[in-house]
DNA sequence: TAAATGAGTGCAATCGTTTGCGTAGCTCGT
DNA sequence: ACGAGCTACGCAAACGATTGCACTCATTTA
C-alpha cells in the first residue's frame, strides 16, 4: 500500500479507502487506485488486517482436534468439516490428540496461541478434565463437539443418532428370523456406548424378546472380538445373531464365525456401524448403519460458523443428532 | 504487555526485554516482570509477533494440500505430516483440492494470503499447469510434492519406491510359481503408473518370462477391475495371478475370481499395493506392497521444515524415496 | 460578498510486539 | 572534579493495515 500511496502520489489512507469502495474516495482516484493495485498484484496482508481488527473480529481459522487421523470415520467427519469450512471461507487447521488427554490440552493452548476463532473436538479417550475447554470457553472461543462428546460441559454439538441406528438394525436381524441376538459394545462410560446398548435393549423389548446378559460383551475391535468369539460360539445356546458397536468388530466376528464354519447370513447374521471402507471389502459384504461422517462434519462446521458469526447464540448450546441409514448387504437375510 | 507496564511502572520494552529475558534488564525487575505475567497468565499475541518479525521470520504454519481426504494413502500421509509438524512446534493447515486444478489454485492463493511457511501438495489430477506453483515459489513459498508429483518442476519430493516396491512384488509371484501375470496399472501419464509398470516388466524379463500385451490394462478402481477381470479370466490363456496397483482394484479382482469359483491363491494369486485397512478385512487377506504413507508424510513435513529453517538449500531439489515392504498374506502361495 | 455546505484527502492513532538508539545515573580512574 | 564507561531503562519507529477527525477547496446559499 505505502508502494501504490509513493507512486499515485496519496496518501495510504486514501489507498486504503479507495481498495475498500469508500465512496469518499472520488471515482477517478479510486479507479486508479484499484486498477495499479490490481496490475501490481498487491492483495492484503492478513496479518496487519487481523492484528488492526483483532478487537472485534475473529480470524477465519478453524481448528479441529481428532483422537486420531488414520480412520474412516474421523477422516469422513474431517471431510465435511473441511468442505463446509472451506465453502464459507474458512480454513481449518488439523491436529490430533493420539486420544491422550495431555496432548490435548496443549493442543487446545497453541490453538489459542493461535487466535482460532472456535475449535471442533471430539474427546481424547483420556480425558477426564475440562479446564482446558472451560478455559477456552472463557476466552471466547466457541466449542463444538462431535462423536466423543463431554458429558460434564453443555456445549454445542452434533452426534449421530445411535440409539435409533442401532434400533433400526437389530430389527432388521429380528425381523429376518434371529432370536438370539449377541451385543458387542464399548465400554459404558462413553455416551454412544451407552445409547447404543439401549437401542439393542429396546429393540428386544419392542419385540418380545429378553435380554440375555450372556449375550453382552464389552468389544470394541477386531483382535477382542477374534479372541472372545469362538467361546461365544461354541456355547450350547449360541447366538444366531451379532450387533457389533462398528464395522471393525463386525468383520472379527466374521472372520472367526466363517472359520469355524458356520455359514453367514444363513446360520449366522452380523450387523456392523460405521459403513467404512471394510464394509463393502469382507465376504459377504457387511450390513452395517452408515454412519454420515460427512454429515457429521458440515453440521458441525456449520454451528461453529454460526457462533462464530453471531447466527447462533452462544448462550445455547445447539445439539445437533444425524441420522443414520441401515444399509443391508450380504451379512444379514434379506425378508 | 501494557497492563503490566503500568501496574509495574515500567516501559512497555523493560516488559519485553524482561520476558525475552534481555540481560539489559536488571535481575529483581526481570523476575518481578516475569513473575506478575505467569501470575495474569499473560502469553504474547502471535498476530502481533507475527507482523512485527514478517520481514525476517516465516510463520509456523504448514500447508497441506491433498487430493481427497476419505483415503486410506492420504490419511496416513496426513498422519505422518501432522506428527512431524507438530514435533517440531508447527500446525497444518489443511485443504483438499477434490481432484480440481481450479480448487487448487484457489487454495495456493488462500495459503500465500495466510502466510504459511510452505506448502505440501500432491497434484490434483487434473492439474497441467503450474504457474500457481512457481508464483507460490517466487513469493518464497517452498513446496514439497508428495505422491503425484509435478514432473515439469524440479522441485523437493517425496515418493515411495514404486519401481523395486513392484519388481519385488512380481519377483514374489513369480517364486512362488505364477507364469501368466496380470498387471492392472493406473493411466501411464502419471509417474507413479509408469514406474509401477517398468517395475513389472523388468521382473518378469529378470525371471526370463515374456511381456504379454493381453495381460496389461489400465484399471485402477474396483469397479472397472469387476467389470474388466471375468472376460480376462475367461480367455483361454488366463492369468494365474494379477498384480494391481492398489488395494482397493486387487480387491475387485479377488471378488470376481471368487464369483467366477477360482480358488485363491491355489489357482489364481492377487497382488495389490497400499496396505490399507482392506487388505486385512478381504478373505483370503491380501497380499500387498506396504505404502508407507506415514513415512511418507514425515519425511516431507522434514523436509518442508529444512527448506524453511535454512537446514535445506532451496536451490537444490530434495528428492526422496520412501522403500516400500512386500507384505505376504493369503492371496499369494507361500514359498 | 461572506458564510455555510460538502466532497475529497491527509494526519495520526491504533492493534501488540520488538528493537536501535539515546540517556540518566552511577562508579571509577586520574 | 571531570570525563569515561557501564548498567538499566525509556522513547519512538516499525510491521501493514484501518479509521475518526480535521482540513482544504470549490460550490452553493443567503
Amino acid at each position: 500500500m505505502k508502494d501504490i500511496a509513493r507512486e499515485l502520489g496519496v496518501s495510504v489512507a486514501t489507498v486504503s479507502r479507495a481498495l475498500s469502495d469508500s465512496p469518499s474516495i472520488s471515482r477517478e482516484r479510486r479507479q486508479a487506485i484499484q486498477q495499479y493495485a490490481r496490475e501490481h498484484n498487491y492483495f492484503p496482508n492478513v496479518i496487519a488486517e487481523q492484528l488492526r481488527h483483532s478487537r472485534r473480529n475473529p480470524s477465519h481459522a478453524i481448528g479441529v482436534i481428532v483422537p486420531e487421523l488414520v480412520h474412516y470415520y474421523f477422516s469422513s467427519i474431517l471431510d465435511g468439516i473441511e468442505s463446509e469450512a472451506s465453502a464459507r471461507g474458512y480454513h481449518i487447521i488439523v491436529a490430533k490428540s493420539n486420544e491422550s488427554y495431555e496432548r490435548e490440552v496443549q493442543i487446545c493452548e497453541a490453538m489459542l496461541k493461535n487466535k482460532v476463532c472456535g475449535i471442533i473436538v471430539s474427546q481424547a479417550k483420556d480425558t477426564e478434565q475440562y479446564d482446558h475447554f472451560l478455559h477456552l470457553e472463557s476466552c471466547g472461543v466457541p466449542l463444538v463437539f462431535y462423536d466423543r462428546i463431554c458429558p460434564a460441559l453443555n456445549a454445542s454439538r452434533v452426534v449421530v443418532d445411535d440409539y435409533m441406528g442401532t434400533m433400526n438394525a437389530v430389527s432388521h436381524l429380528i425381523e429376518t428370523g434371529c432370536k438370539r441376538i449377541a451385543f458387542y459394545g464399548a465400554p459404558m462410560n462413553m455416551v454412544i456406548a451407552k445409547n447404543r446398548f439401549n437401542g439393542y435393549r429396546d429393540s428386544l423389548y419392542k419385540h418380545g424378546l429378553e435380554l440375555d446378559e450372556g449375550l453382552v460383551r464389552i468389544c470394541d475391535n477386531r483382535a477382542d472380538a477374534e479372541r472372545i468369539t469362538p467361546a461365544m460360539m461354541r456355547q450350547a445356546n449360541r447366538p444366531d445373531a451379532f450387533f457389533a458397536v462398528n464395522d471393525e468388530t463386525a468383520i472379527g466376528i466374521l472372520s472367526v464365525v466363517k472359520r469355524l464354519g458356520f455359514s453367514v447370513p444363513d446360520e449366522v447374521s452380523i450387523c456392523g456401524f460405521t459403513n467404512g471402507f471394510r464394509a463393502t471389502v469382507c465376504d459377504p459384504m457387511l450390513t452395517t448403519v452408515e454412519q454420515r461422517g460427512t454429515q457429521v462434519g458440515k453440521e458441525a462446521a456449520d454451528i461453529l460458523i454460526g457462533l462464530v458469526e453471531g447466527t447462533l447464540s452462544r448462550d445455547h448450546a445447539e445439539k445437533r443428532i444425524v441420522k443414520t441409514r441401515l444399509v443391508v448387504r450380504g451379512t444379514t437375510r434379506h425378508l
